[in-house]
DNA sequence: TGTTCATTTCGATGATGGTCGATATGTTCG
DNA sequence: CGAACATATCGACCATCATCGAAATGAACA
């Protein structure tokens, strides 16, 4: 049983609900949805998260996630490019962490009322 | 500039930042992810979010979307059947509603936190 | 500098998905 | 029942995308 509260500000695009998009709006929402909607960087990003510091490395990602090294790497570039991941070199390896007010700011665009 | 707050219960999906996600619960909300993650599909939701009572009859969506009829049903039907839309027959229309729960319901599976 | 290892990029392939015209289904009304 | 209209389904086409092996790039270290 779950029950929570989230409090968001400053929502990285507009709002569905508060007025019709334009299409400009539309297609860079539908981006971000885009980078989301796949069920190998959904486990990736829940990986992350649910690791130390909500980052983990590259090298801990292949395996888990049941694809190739090429594979993974290819989704976390989207989501480093759509901004829900960031990428920082650490001597040869590659750590990835959640950003997660660019997450918040994503589901306010879909969730927000502007009753809110 | 928007500044709001949303209170969530019982969402949709296992959140994704709770545990790591298995393969059936990532798919699971993909699937849904992937029925929003479309421009099209995106201003249909902001257009009927807009009209009154938040419902739209279908003759009235296919103009402003800028697509043919058969693609405005095909994008309805998707929709309808993640959930988000709830079809109802009214004479020899067909009007649609938004389901704000279930659209609260995804965004709390993405965003949630342990410590929500 | 050259070797080693982690990661990205390339090229190709198969699958999925958005689109539309045409047709089928379903609803109202005379 | 039959005509008229709204919507859904069908079939086909083209674009996008997930996937992987192979090759290229980048970083550490001897």
């Amino acid at each position: 049983m779950f029950l929570m509260e989230i409090s968001l500000s400053i929502p990285c695009c507009t709002p569905l609900q508060a007025e019709p998009l334009s299409e400009a709006d539309a297609d860079e929402l539908a981006g971000l949805l885009k980078a989301l909607a796949d069920p190998v960087r959904l486990r990736l990003l829940s990986f992350i998260a649910a690791s130390e510091n909500s980052e983990a490395c590259s090298c801990d990602l292949t395996k888990p996630s049941g694809r190739s090294q090429a594979t993974v790497s290819h989704h976390l570039s989207q989501l480093t490019e759509a901004g829900i991941l960031e990428r920082e070199q650490r001597g040869k390896w590659a750590w990835f962490r959640l950003d997660h007010e660019r997450l918040t700011g994503i589901c306010a665009a879909v969730c927000a009322t502007p009753n809110d």
